[in-house]
DNA sequence: AACGCTTATTTGTATGATAATTTAATGCCT
DNA sequence: AGGCATTAAATTATCATACAAATAAGCGTT
């Protein structure tokens, strides 16, 4: 977004549901993804941001308030605020993560979650298998279920998300959590770019469904094997369009 | 931290690097993640706070943005602020992280730092030997020197972290790196109850020294290999005090 | 060159007012 | 009585202005 345009959606009542605060916080915060802050600048001041932006002085510091709470920067009197160094950067944070990914070419993106993936998401399915209680492993059913009874590609989107969601939560470690918000956002933008799973429908729910077995069965290895398997559709998958950026942004505005 | 007692650290200058804003989060983000405020409730509205802490209404609403920034709250006309469900926090926080070891048992927290680290930690130690660069190398033998002529185990907690923050940045993937967080604050928080590592000194170097010669060798599996090694004598280490939560905090001030 | 004083700049806090949003209540019509 | 439109009320969102606090930078003295 184009700071000086931000002013622009004051008509439209329903349709935005963002504050004029979270809208500076958007834009100065995509900046600073896309580089055009780097780590150790100075921002401009908070009066250059008012006049910038045509916010009171207030929107503009609840903005940057919001920005130091995710990490991206550090304010301290007289200095101003600083750019903190990527490993401070909340990144798994869900609005560190759109701008993120809306300032990257997506493959690179879906490289680095396909590797976090193959790390973790086996072991979590092993925890899973070993921690789960009847209400989680209820959940990871019905989602199972809605995924199978899906009727077209774009249906059945939300239910995977909302499978490997519940298998995280059944593995019941908080520190694992975080990951919930970067596989969500993984899953329904690679769709976005793909349209497809990778396997076919019937593949597809098959192996999701040997985890689910297998959790059920409180099989750790055996849950552990099923999302390795699981994983190398995936993998297929990404593979099948890196290195093809322009022609994945084509069949993007194609399928939306 | 008492509510009502905030205003008492004004006197002493420098020691807290902490402006109002930050203590009013710091409060309430401890209230909400000891259970005061549960996940739905709504919380107390802005001139409540403002009566409760006696600040302005521009630094309660300040640090409310902190807490939603967060995802601790999410704050909406004519409702107020309701606390979101434990998924959406973000846990990998400093602050969060903070508030949260300050309003748990220290063990339960080491017992799912470890699992996650046994998780991680040898498959970032594969990745960092396959693709760090000369200077991340260099980092990590640096960190390594350092814990090696330290002559205190208070002295080598400081490049122990950084032993591990240096392996996290060569494995070159920036989803990573919001556990950078959570290992720097295990193994600082970590010393203080055990003022250990838990194997001699020597053992404890000669360990980290394997890690980082298969880095430098370029061998992922023997790099996996020791840093499970290594990890298993932080396990034993926390079994050690697991079940001892009352004695391991008397041990704390003794240490202090 | 080193030390202490002053100044300027920037964020931090306070106050009071108005706008916008959305739930709740009210009253009207059928 | 029930449904619909309107009004009211509560709460956050935004604005404008002022002053306080911290500190980097400059200046002058020694």
């Amino acid at each position: 977004m184009s700071p000086a345009t931000i002013h622009k959606s004051k008509p439209n009542a329903k349709a935005n549901e963002s504050s004029l605060h979270r809208k500076v916080a958007q834009s100065i915060g995509n900046q600073i993804l896309k580089g055009v802050y780097a780590p150790g600048a100075i921002l401009p001041n908070e009066a250059d941001w008012c006049r910038i932006y045509g916010a009171s002085r207030t929107t503009v510091r609840e903005a940057i308030k919001t920005l130091n709470a995710k990490g991206l920067l550090k304010s301290r009197t007289k200095i101003g605020s600083r750019v903190e160094p990527r490993e401070n950067w909340n990144i798994l944070d869900r609005d560190v993560l759109a701008w993120h990914i809306g300032s990257m070419e997506p493959q690179e993106f879906f490289i680095s979650v396909q590797q976090v993936r193959q790390i973790l998401e086996p072991e979590v399915a092993a925890l899973a298998a070993q921690s789960h209680t009847p209400g989680q492993l209820r959940a990871i059913t019905q989602a199972w279920e809605d995924m199978r009874d899906a009727r077209s590609g774009r249906e059945s989107v939300e239910p995977d998300v909302r499978f490997h969601l519940a298998l995280l939560a059944a593995a019941n470690n908080a520190l694992l959590t975080p990951f919930g918000t970067m596989i969500e956002f993984a899953l329904t933008t690679m769709f976005e770019y793909t349209s497809t799973h990778g396997a076919s429908p019937d593949i597809f729910v098959a192996k999701h469904e040997n985890i689910l077995k297998a959790v059920a069965r409180g099989n750790p290895a055996a849950a552990r094997k099923a999302a390795i398997n699981l994983l190398n559709d995936t993998k297929q998958t990404i593979a099948g369009f890196s290195g093809k950026s322009k022609s994945v942004k084509a069949r993007k505005s194609v399928v939306r």
